[in-house]
RNA sequence: GCGAGUGUAGCUCAGUUGGUAGAGCAUCACGUUGCCAACGUGAUUGUCGUCGGUUCGAUUCCGAUCACUCGCUCCA
């Protein structure tokens, strides 16, 4: 009980942050905001494209049996059709008037009598639709209706004849884009986590079904290696749950958690999806998108495993396995320690690497220079006002893993000292070194 | 979507039994200071979430609405 408290406090204390330093804050703020968006500040946008950067790295970059794509978010509207999410995502709902109970009108035994309370003072049946619409043209008509895509992975599949033929991939291979998705949710909570406008970064891989199983482990694996070794995590700080349930053309299906302050959520899903999709839209687009082995002549429809992360989560993620308080020395008067708050985020995604600090302002033009230096090899930022120990402090706020200090010695042995967030240490370096020396210590 | 709570400066909050507001921190300037939120002086910041009603007068009372938090619901 009493670390529900503790949590629930941690999670104002990151939106907090967050909104002080500019990292995300509501959208549309100043016309009272808009229910499940989120806009990235300043240093938010830096992160995010860093997260970003960094999966299309591990993914696509490092891979040469993944492709990168970046499709539309507007479809055909027909996709959503074979996708199944018109289907699903759309229902009659009839809410009791009396004691509050909503039903599908499609589930219902009688649709004029309330099932929990016999009362019959129910709502008009309303349409409940998780897609978001929009019109394409001038004419806003059923004709010209048009839906935001519910998830960056429908195009994939669908534009997965002309990605095989241009790049002359043969299976096994993947296909992966990052990008926005919408959903209409009923109730968008716990800050970005569920949001109404996220971003996706999916990798759809597509094989032969006998092999589904061991590409399943192998991505599960990959998956889990990289939120350790490039992000951080701890064991006791994610999980994996496997679902028990399986949509009925799935083999196997797990979801990588991570424990936020509100509790346990899911990150990444690593799911067999089998010859479900591609098949779907073959049928619907009456285009035939099964493979044809030229090596043993057979046609098969691939099998599609498949990774997709939520990189709003992941930032989420990152803030609270990173958000730290803790006792630290103080120079203030009548004070013996401070509480000091710092974000432990990986120094390859933090949204400042490096800072350069003079220590003194009579120090400006060395630091400077050194800064502009730098600042074409990092993600830097100059800072001269204040103490130097409050400008330590605003950089421990925002994660910055490496501080570095031009000081009055500086001009005369061309050395400069590397302050550590997490240890607060200092190491003097030669500043002949200083590259090599931060990019060993930041790693990409 | 239902229920409860909350909404005052960038952040955390106080306050006005109805007469249009303050603190700490933050920010900025000057001085001082030379490695962990130092100090001094001064300064900036609010349509008191929004709209409407009652009133001579509303941040305060009433209604609606928006947003956030929690519980329920939902989570393909």
């Amino acid at each position: 009980m009493a670390e529900d408290v503790k949590d629930l406090e941690l999670m104002e204390k990151i939106v907090s942050l967050c909104k002080r330093r500019g990292i995300i804050f509501p959208s549309s703020e100043i016309y009272g905001g808009i229910n499940g968006f989120w806009d990235y500040g300043p240093y938010g946008s830096r992160m995010k494209r860093a997260v970003e950067a960094l999966w299309w790295k591990e993914m696509v970059e490092t891979r040469d049996n993944v492709e990168g794509l970046d499709s539309t978010i507007i479809c055909h509207p027909r996709v959503w059709a074979a996708s199944g999410h018109l289907e699903q995502f759309s229902d009659l709902m009839v809410d009791c008037k009396k004691c509050k109970t909503r039903y599908r009108v499609d589930q219902m035994e009688d649709p004029t009598t309330c099932a929990n309370c016999k009362s019959q003072d129910l709502t008009e049946p309303r349409e409940f639709n998780l897609m978001m619409k929009t019109f394409v043209g001038p004419v806003f008509d059923e004709e010209h209706t048009a839906w935001l895509r519910a998830e960056t992975c429908q195009p994939i599949f669908v534009d997965f004849h002309s990605v095989r033929v241009a790049t002359r991939q043969k299976l096994p291979f993947g296909i992966a884009q990052i990008g926005k998705a919408f959903r209409n949710e009923i109730n968008p909570r716990n800050f970005t986590f569920r949001s109404r406008e996220f971003t996706q970064m999916e990798m759809e891989f597509f094989c032969e079904d006998g092999d589904s199983m061991e590409w399943f482990e192998y991505w599960k694996e990959q998956r889990i290696k990289y939120y350790k070794e490039k992000l951080g995590f701890k064991d006791d700080f994610f999980r994996i749950y496997v679902h028990e349930k399986l949509a009925h053309y799935a083999k196997a299906a797990i979801d990588i958690e991570v424990k936020f302050p509100f509790g346990w959520g899911e990150l990444e899903g690593v799911h067999h999806r089998g010859t479900w999709d591609l098949t779907r839209h073959s049928e619907f687009s009456g285009q035939d998108l099964s493979y044809m082995d030229h090596d043993n002549g057979r046609k098969v429809m691939p099998t599609v495993v498949e990774t997709s992360v939520g990189l709003d989560r992941t930032i989420l993620a990152l803030l609270a396995n990173g958000y730290t308080e803790e006792k630290a020395a103080t120079a203030k008067e009548d004070m013996e320690e401070d509480t000091r708050v710092l974000l432990k985020l990986p120094a390859r995604v933090a949204p400042i690497q490096v800072a350069v600090l003079p220590q003194s302002k009579k120090l400006k033009e060395g630091a400077y220079n050194l800064y502009k230096d730098i600042d074409r090899f990092f993600r830097s930022e100059y800072d001269e006002t204040a103490s130097i120990g409050k400008r330590y402090r605003r950089q421990d706020e925002i994660g910055t893993p490496y501080c570095v200090t031009f000081d009055f010695d500086s001009a005369e042995d061309n050395a400069v000292t590397v302050r550590d967030r997490d240890t607060m240490l200092q190491e003097r370096v030669n500043v002949t070194q200083l590259r090599s020396y931060l990019e060993g210590k930041i790693g990409f």
